[in-house]
DNA sequence: CTGTTAGCGCCTTCAG
DNA sequence: CTGAAGGCGCTAACAG
């Protein structure tokens, strides 16, 4: 009925002539066996092709070896897709296997699938959100050992890890300033959360860490999608003193800004060069020219986040959380170059 | 240590004062019990917070309500999302929880991964691919319970799900035709896959079926990638007696289709109509105009395959395989008008 | 209609 | 260094 997994570990006890238990600790490297009695378990346990089962050894050694995933929006957004390789690369190594939910919008829904998670002995959960965002863990999580993944919670003492808001909006700008720029405009999200403010935090600082002075009036502020971003692009490239550069919050609005420029005759990067954050390849390759882009390390936080929860249940005592703002690398295409002159 | 899964079956039993299998029979709707028996027992395992170990009652009753996915590419392409939602939110209906592996390219890799499923006691797989294609599965997924998702094997007897390539083309080519079309090129994928097969089929069928005579030279290969398209769209469109329609093997070349256009000063859709297949939304919604595009039904079949995979495990003697081509619905923004006169 | 009795397959004290 | 026995939490026969 269910797969070949017929042979137990009797079976290779039998065939090996010893006892079960000299078998599960030959298997799990464990107990004190000559060198010699393991290998020979071994061998015979790979001959009569030999699958553990995990709910058995789940079940008494109170170790399921399963990492639930408790994630948002994972159809909506790309990044899901690179959060979840990291996670299920890293847990492999380690011998585990990721259990995956999408946390529906509705946290009742919510709570079901985290219960279910539960019931099937998750050793721990990984809380991911697609979008940087301070939040409140559902009080179910109490008492399971949680890293959050590009979240941050204030209520709880639970590791965490997010992208370098600031870094990422630094290494941009400076990209910019180092290629000659001196009047930059940024493309602000409106909306209030944590990636809208630090990468502003970032633009601002760097100006003025270089010595320039911030013109507000370069700072527009619209929707976070490529219609957002042609339209208040569009409003800065119409000014006779527009900006020879953009920095904007992500490739959609940089996509927004390249068809700005498109309607209104300015070339890239000849024109106007521009930078944004996301390193959505399909769209940040596909654009013409190639759209210059600070990376948000998606890949590597969800690796971060097995190999912290994973300590954390490794751990005798409890570890200290920890917190991590990851650093964002700059991907060069061809959407920078030095202002017109 | 694991969660606060402290209160067992046995101490609902002890509250309840009845037995441990009255309390089983109770919370599994089976057995036959007293409506009022049942009601307060599963009031008091409520109260109790009882929150049943399906680690046991999987080891017990050889069903782990696992459903292991097994797909490709996870990380790069932004179909796996919705597949996967579509997946989990079916089997969640079923009380079903997914457990996903990201097969490597490396076979080897691959079947480690399998193995773990299959470890875990996976009641079924789902072997899912993100592009269409013909594969052989995996020697180790022999004797489980498998469906095939956007892959068939001719092999297996494996039942299997894939977007109706042919019909997406049909469509396609269909609205450019009723919108007054008679000259439409197609940019064509050159990789020799299902989709390149079925869609160019799709495109030959649906011209003749409107007597409309084939140019050959309409038909313009290359990669399947926004800058594939780019080049063969160009040459296209730079002819004298250049096409006033074009369909697209996918969203991607249709956007080099788009980038092509530009250059030439052809205006979308006034001077030139395009259709293209996937809806990746983040491209289709963000080009200007948006792109009409036919859908491939990553959600539905991600729904089917659990669906139909639970059927079978359900099932008390074997169902004879079922090989669904899935209908890819029109999705139309504003890449479409009459040709020009 | 409800309770008793055995395990599911494995790990883990304990003895030997 | 190895073996015997008990039980993880639950379900499925069968009794009553």
């Amino acid at each position: 009925m269910s797969n070949g997994a017929r042979v137990g570990i009797r079976d290779v006890a039998a065939a090996a002539g010893v006892s079960v238990t000299t078998v599960s600790h030959a298997l799990n490297e464990a107990g004190q066996l000559s060198q010699e009695t393991r290998d020979r378990v071994k061998r015979i346990a790979g001959e009569l092709r030999y699958s553990p089962n995990r709910l058995a050894s789940g079940l008494r050694s109170q170790r399921s070896q399963i990492i639930g995933f408790v994630g948002d929006e994972i159809s909506t957004t790309p990044y899901a897709g690179r959060v979840i390789l990291g996670a299920q690369e890293a847990a492999a190594e380690r011998g585990c296997v990721l259990m995956i939910v999408n946390s529906a919008t509705d946290p009742g829904l919510e709570e079901l699938e985290i219960n279910a998670l539960l019931q099937h002995q998750a050793d721990g959960i990984i809380y991911a959100r697609m979008y940087h965002q301070n939040l409140r863990v559902p009080a179910v999580l109490r008492g399971t050992p949680t890293v959050l993944l590009d979240a941050e919670s204030g209520d709880l003492d639970l590791s965490s890890v997010v992208p370098d808001e600031v870094g990422a909006a630094r290494t941009a700008v400076t990209h910019l300033i180092e290629a000659g720029h001196r009047r930059i405009g940024y493309l602000a999200n409106v909306d209030d959360i944590p990636a809208s403010i630090g990468r502003l935090a970032g633009y601002r600082q760097t100006l003025l860490d270089h010595g320039i002075q911030i013109d507000e009036s370069l700072i527009a502020t619209g929707d976070a999608t490529t219609s957002g971003g042609r339209a208040v692009a569009s409003e800065l490239l119409n000014r006779s003193d527009r900006p020879t550069a953009l920095f904007c919050f992500n490739d959609r609005m940089g996509m927004g800004a390249y068809q700005a420029a498109s309607l209104a005759g300015i070339r890239i990067p000849d024109d106007l060069s521009i930078v944004s954050v996301d390193n959505f390849e399909l769209v940040a390759d596909a654009l013409l020219p190639g759209l210059t882009s600070v990376e948000l390390p998606h890949y590597e936080m969800g690796r971060w986040a097995i190999e912290r929860l994973l300590a954390e249940l490794d751990a005798p005592d409890p570890l200290t959380p920890d917190h991590v703002q990851m650093y964002c690398p700059l991907i060069e295409r061809g959407s920078v170059a030095p202002p017109p002159r």
